[in-house]
RNA sequence: GGGCUCAUAGCUCAGCUGGAUAGAGCAACGGCCUUCUAAGCCGUGUGUCCGGGGUUCGAGUCCCUGUGGGCCCGCCA
């Protein structure tokens, strides 16, 4: 694909003295308006050094270049410089690129040799995996497939809640009134009872809390009886989650969750004794971080057991160890955006130079029409519920509009899950939500449903074509304004790739296939396709060829099917 | 009290490192299926971009300040 870019730059550095080709790259924009040009060169910053208005700098620049047959026109307006590229040309080199990149288009290799750590979904064991883990979960899998796709080495963590008081509860209230059976027959809805029941009870006899420390206490330090309740918790716990993960279609390289890093503690408290950054205060062992303009970050609680900021600190130090890694994401609700501030600084101060590579991704809390989510109110929507919830409503819509469609269950399966991923990356991350079952399955307008519709549109158009797509395509027939909209915004499609990984927010490419598929649909609507005239038929085939990749190309990196027919 | 964060159309939200007339979807109303999938397309309109200062040739975007919402601030994760 050429890089018009590059190109609009090199011409440009010809007649700009004083400005790095670099720098003049960097200002070079799309207009808002394709009737303005495919791009445009703001003069405005030339007026200083030029003494001259920007106006006059830009029609006197736009007159002195010696157009190459590159471009359409070069003209000058108000200050910009507007160029406009040979539509033939445009099209040509992106079509083509995408025809032989195929689902590699968008890709690149920017990454190559480096290692990405995303930590990601992690759900608590023994609590309902709700509506508000699908945030870190799809954003998490996501940037991952972001980051793969431009040549990165992924590794995906589920970092596990197995660990911390919370199983000294648990162990407590199966202790009192839980049984084996119950526990096997009904796994997280038994054990997140016993859950709420411990802090109803723990309200009435507070010691049981204290019970619960001890036994948390007794975990850490290896006891028989705990660690095998625990470990059986864990074990019933992930085989409910993996259901939920089937049907995301999502996997881990590794399940190291918190307890994984319960032997490597005492070496973090020893480096942090020894880099003098512990200080004892009211019997627990804290790191002051006021200098910093942070409270103080508790360690090691005064009966001696660990916290969640210990165990982070400790995974982080064990990640660059074992892996190595260039770049460590961690995408974790913005709750938690001071816990991450904290042990980011911890890790710095305690010399490590890659505390810099450590980045924490943060999303907005979602909550329901009642208010926030409580487990331990029992006031959650089980995020399996809407998934299949979703699915049923996308089989009755098939049912009703394509009803011999031939896998219908499974496309039935991309589709409705595709629409429950696709609104969730929709936003900007950081946004707080409310759930609503109205919205969630609403199938219209910006939805994964309309972009898969497109893309199973293309695919249709494709497969009832009655000519091939050779490589002997005449570009020049699609100069109309609606195939050049499209051809534009494929083109720009590796840019938000990047731009998304730049700034972990899959929502842009969100944004952007919801684009595609707009103005294909405007495209496909006004532009017969299959017709008579076998180049005209061939060209605008290589068009919707391109339309349907891209699609596919953008869904696959928010971690969503690309049906061909539904 | 301190910190982080958000505030754009009736609702949900885009708006890229400041740039040319602020855009979509939903909702409402009307139109378009004997032609490539109507989960679609077209039309109808609404904005003190939360208020106030400032920086700039230029601010929805950056800085300061105020207001309002959310989150967080030692023995949970």
């Amino acid at each position: 694909m050429i890089d018009f870019k590059k190109e609009i730059s090199d011409i440009l550095s010809k007649h700009i003295q004083g400005l790095q080709i670099d720098e003049i790259l960097e200002m070079i924009e799309i207009p808002p308006n394709p009737q303005m040009g495919d791009f445009a060169f703001p003069c405005f910053k030339l007026a200083k050094t030029f003494r001259k208005a920007p106006n006059l700098i830009a029609q006197e620049i736009a007159e002195s270049i010696q157009a190459p047959n590159l471009f359409e026109k070069i003209e000058s307006v108000s200050g910009y410089i507007n160029f406009f590229i040979d539509k033939g040309i445009f099209a040509q080199s992106v079509i083509e690129e995408v025809l032989q990149k195929k689902d590699q288009f968008g890709a690149s290799d920017i990454g190559k040799g480096k290692k990405v750590i995303v930590e990601f979904s992690s759900p608590n064991i023994a609590k309902p995996f709700h509506i508000g883990h699908i945030r870190s979960t799809v954003i998490g899998n996501s940037i991952h497939k972001i980051y793969r796709f431009l040549g990165y080495k992924t590794i995906t963590i589920n970092h596990l809640g197995d660990y911390g008081t919370q199983f000294g509860k648990l162990i407590v209230a199966y202790k009192n009134w839980g049984n084996r059976q119950e526990v096997e027959e009904d796994p997280i809805p038994t054990l997140l009872k016993l859950y709420v029941k411990f802090h109803e009870e723990a309200e009435k006899e507070p010691q049981l809390e204290e019970e619960a420390r001890e036994w948390f206490k007794k975990l850490e330090e290896g006891n028989q009886e705990a660690k095998e309740l625990w470990q059986w918790f864990r074990e019933v716990s992930l085989k409910e989650f993996d259901r939920v993960y089937r049907l995301l279609n999502i996997s881990f390289d590794s399940y190291a969750g918190e307890s994984f890093y319960s032997d490597k503690m005492p070496r973090v408290l020893k480096m942090l004794e020894e880099k003098n950054l512990l200080v004892e205060s009211k019997g627990a062992d804290i790191v002051d971080l006021e200098p910093y303009g942070m409270p103080p970050a508790l360690i090691r609680k005064s009966d001696g057991s660990t916290l969640y900021i210990t165990r982070d600190i400790a995974a982080a130090i064990y990640r660059k160890e074992h892996y190595d890694f260039d770049k460590n994401i961690y995408v974790v609700a913005s709750q938690q955006n001071l816990h991450f501030q904290q042990w980011f600084k911890i890790i710095e101060l305690m010399g490590y130079e890659w505390a810099k590579d450590c980045v924490h991704v943060p999303f907005g809390l979602v909550s329901l029409e009642e208010g926030t989510m409580s487990t331990r109110k029992g006031r959650v929507v089980f995020l399996e519920d809407v998934l299949k919830k979703a699915v049923e409503k996308t089989k009755e819509i098939i049912q009703e509009k394509n009803a011999g469609l031939e896998n219908i269950d499974e496309v039935a399966k991309q589709v409705g899950i595709g629409a429950v991923v696709f609104q969730e990356l929709s936003n900007n991350r950081i946004k707080d939500y409310v759930f609503s079952w109205d919205k969630t399955l609403n199938f219209e307008g910006e939805t994964g449903p309309y972009v898969q519709y497109t893309h199973a549109r293309a695919c249709s158009v494709l497969r009832k074509a009655t000519v091939e797509i050779t490589n002997s395509i005449d570009y020049r027939l699609l100069s109309g304004e609606d195939a050049m909209n499209l051809i534009r915004l494929l083109h720009q499609f590796p840019d938000v790739v990047l731009e998304a990984s730049k700034k972990y927010e899959p929502s842009m490419i969100t944004r952007h296939i919801v684009d595609i598929a707009q103005a294909f649909n405007k495209f496909y609507h006004d532009t017969p396709i299959i017709v008579e005239d076998e180049s005209l038929q061939k060209s605008r085939l290589a068009l919707v060829y391109a339309v349907k990749q891209t699609i596919a190309n953008g869904l696959g990196l928010l971690g969503i099917a690309a049906p061909e027919k539904m």
